[in-house]
DNA sequence: TATTGTTATACTCTATAACTATA
DNA sequence: TATAGTTATAGAGTATAACAATA
């Protein structure tokens, strides 16, 4: 291993692929961070459940299991996920007609509406910050957003 | 509120603003959370632990109040993260000459060490996903990292 | 009195292991 | 026997509230 040429502790400039990957997964940690605590306070329903809802939304009706494997966690946490969307009567669960060890998540129209009426406000504080860009820095994340998406599904 | 021109329902394409943020939202937590579970096991630190000392040997030396402010994280929860890199011999505590309520953390040489030796080894998941990007994929990001980097701690 | 950091405590989200039911 | 999902339990990381030391 060598770091001959890591100038990054000086510099607080990085380059190469490395310095990249470091800058970048520092970046995404902080603005996560700070996106949590963004979150709009009269929203009871949390980021990971808002996720699922906006999933169902685009994609359709899904298998718990599908969830999780799109959402990146175990079964056990969507499980918990799913139960706390149905107790807001935000979906419905359904044993698939194919197959009854699987249950389908349906979008209620509540939880259709709350997609639409919570998107708006949890992209609210990021939208504000947006659009404090300029248009060329806004469509540099206009492309570097579907990148880290294919990034975080690979 | 109108949602009349909001398409992602249908198409999974997002276009404005509220798209962008809503895109851009969803890519980082999917990332974040791949990032965590892609840590290298051998590392006994946290993520959020090797960012302080990254910015410990980025910045040079500083209080817990600024280390947490920097993080954006509570006070408390720094307190934790550094008594753990001190029990790990990552930095020392020493209190401020000018105000001893201040308590001042200092990378050792160990520390020092750690982030140097894990800066790759910590990357080394996302390095790789880079690599396999286009050039003109891994510029978008490059430009795009300064970018999300200034969102987070604005 | 106000501020810096710590301690005590609790909450959120996630995971693994063991279990139930269907296939 | 294998798979989909659930339940039970534990762990990591964070927060708020109350406190101690210093300004």
């Amino acid at each position: 291993m060598s770091y001959a040429n890591d100038m990054s502790a000086s510099t607080g400039a990085t380059s190469g692929d490395a310095g990249l990957a470091s800058d970048l997964r520092l970046s995404v940690m902080r603005l996560r961070r700070r996106l949590v605590a963004e979150r709009h306070p009269d929203n009871d329903l949390s980021i990971g459940a808002m996720a699922v809802l906006g999933g169902l939304n685009r994609y359709g009706d899904m298998t718990l299991g599908t969830l999780a494997q799109r959402e990146r966690v175990q079964p056990p946490s969507m499980t918990r996920i799913v139960n706390c969307l149905e107790e807001g009567g935000h979906v419905t669960r359904q044993p698939s007609e194919t197959d009854r060890r699987q249950v389908v998540v349906a979008l209620t129209d509540k939880g259709r509406k709350t997609v639409l009426a919570d998107r708006a406000r949890r992209t609210e504080w990021l939208a504000q910050r947006l659009s404090e860009l300029t248009d060329a820095e806004r469509a540099i994340l206009r492309d570097a957003a579907p990148i880290l998406e294919r990034i975080a599904n690979e």
